[in-house]
DNA sequence: ATAATGTTTAGACAAACGTCTAAATACAAT
DNA sequence: ATTGTATTTAGACGTTTGTCTAAACATTAT
């Protein structure tokens, strides 16, 4: 199944999973650790967690009753692509002002 | 009025509003010539318009009966400094393998 | 087997979103 | 002033989204 720029971009346009992805940047975490930084209930952080997964910006690791949720840059590079081609490819003529 | 990280992952999550930027990146398009590559109706793509305008990553400028649609790339600034964020500060003790 | 803990799934609900039609506004030309 | 063209606004409608509660599933310990 392959993740698409638009899976990413709808993954990253909520604060909650953008901030998820910022605590999961620093170490892996089980999803009852990543609840304790957020005011929500359990059942929709699983929600976002599966938004993440689905998108393929984390990966999970069942660890006997904990399951472990990290982070998997390397779907942003299609994002990056896109943007840096918006950046770069623009119309050449206006370089002189 | 500040813009924020919030909408232009918001306003870049739909794909007729990245191809409308896309159109853009050529050369400043006005609100109809934009139409022609769309399937949908004006008004429809009025909103798109006005969603992008308001996430600043278009800048409008009337001329007659026209209004000309121009993209702006510096507010995808903070976009780039976040994913690059998220690139790039994660566990260091992680390179050695 | 039973209980306890961690996590997900199912179902419901309000709010946000993308789209449409119809009406309104703005400007240009007659 | 009227007509015509370009675009936006208003209002409606179905779909998707973020959230919740309640129930289910999975694993470990008793």
């Amino acid at each position: 199944m392959i993740k698409m720029l638009q899976d990413t971009l709808k993954a990253l346009s909520d604060p909650t999973r953008r901030k998820i992805l910022e605590l999961l940047k620093q170490h892996p975490m089980s999803a009852g650790d990543i609840g304790t930084h957020f005011a929500m209930t359990g059942a929709t952080l699983s929600h976002h967690l599966s938004v993440l997964k689905n998108a393929g910006l984390v990966l999970d690791e069942k660890k006997g009753t904990f399951i472990y949720y990290e982070i998997n840059t390397s779907v942003m590079e299609d994002m990056l692509n896109w943007v840096t081609g918006i950046l770069g490819e623009g119309n050449e003529k206006d370089k002189k002002d």
